[in-house]
DNA sequence: ATTCTATCCATAGATAATCTACTTATATGA
DNA sequence: TCATATAAGTAGATTATCTATGGATAGAAT
């Protein structure tokens, strides 16, 4: 039985960046927030997500600071920069014209 | 200058099935196809193409055979067997489910 | 005649992204 | 005390796509 996969193969550092442009998050709230907002149908993995985000440090798109949560936990909170802002309008552009592009191909016409 | 990809990953098998649904076509044939409708925002590489058609024989998704295409030159044309028609109802459903996902967490609500 | 472009097939190797599995640690509640 | 949820991360495998080739023929252009 063939699984199928958790996300869209690069969708992830878009949904990231979106989910951190509502509201700085540690990571396992960002991988909660996603799966929710997406009623279960998107799971981040661990093993994705944080390789995610250290690409996203990497590329300056996203800030880590260390916190304490509210339930007195250590956590490493990211922000978006404004590099990364400008990133998400591309991606979701880019994301836009694809899935249009794929919606032709799929039309019956 | 990062060049955005020619296709979103994971969706090719469902253009070539999508497209072998309308009629049967050989692999350059199908490259052309989707590039034309997608008003040359997808390109399939024969990189992609290639190896995607073995995949779709191996899984019995669609049939191959050798002929002659109408300006005289062998090619292989591929049809889209029952199994192909059923696995692309599967992938057409999963697709609208991630866009749809995706889209709602990419919501400003 | 020759050269160029389009048509056609295919593989090898590199790259990139995700997934599985694992490790570590603490707070809370049963 | 044991399970579960919260929190971070890495290693290695898997999978898909892309780049770069190689080979062949038809037809048009020079």
């Amino acid at each position: 039985m063939p699984k199928k996969p958790d996300l869209m193969p690069g969708t992830l550092d878009m949904l990231i960046l979106k989910t951190l442009a509502r509201t700085p998050l540690h990571g396992y709230g960002i991988a909660l927030s996603i799966k929710r907002l997406s009623d279960d149908v998107l799971t981040v993995e661990e093993g994705s997500l944080y390789p995610a985000l250290q690409r996203l440090l990497l590329q300056g798109w996203v800030k880590a600071e260390w916190k304490k949560t509210e339930t007195n936990r250590r956590a490493r909170y990211y922000t978006l920069t404004p590099a990364g802002r400008k990133q998400l309008g591309v991606e979701l552009s880019q994301f836009e014209q694809m899935i249009a592009a794929i919606g032709r191909v799929l039309q019956d016409a």
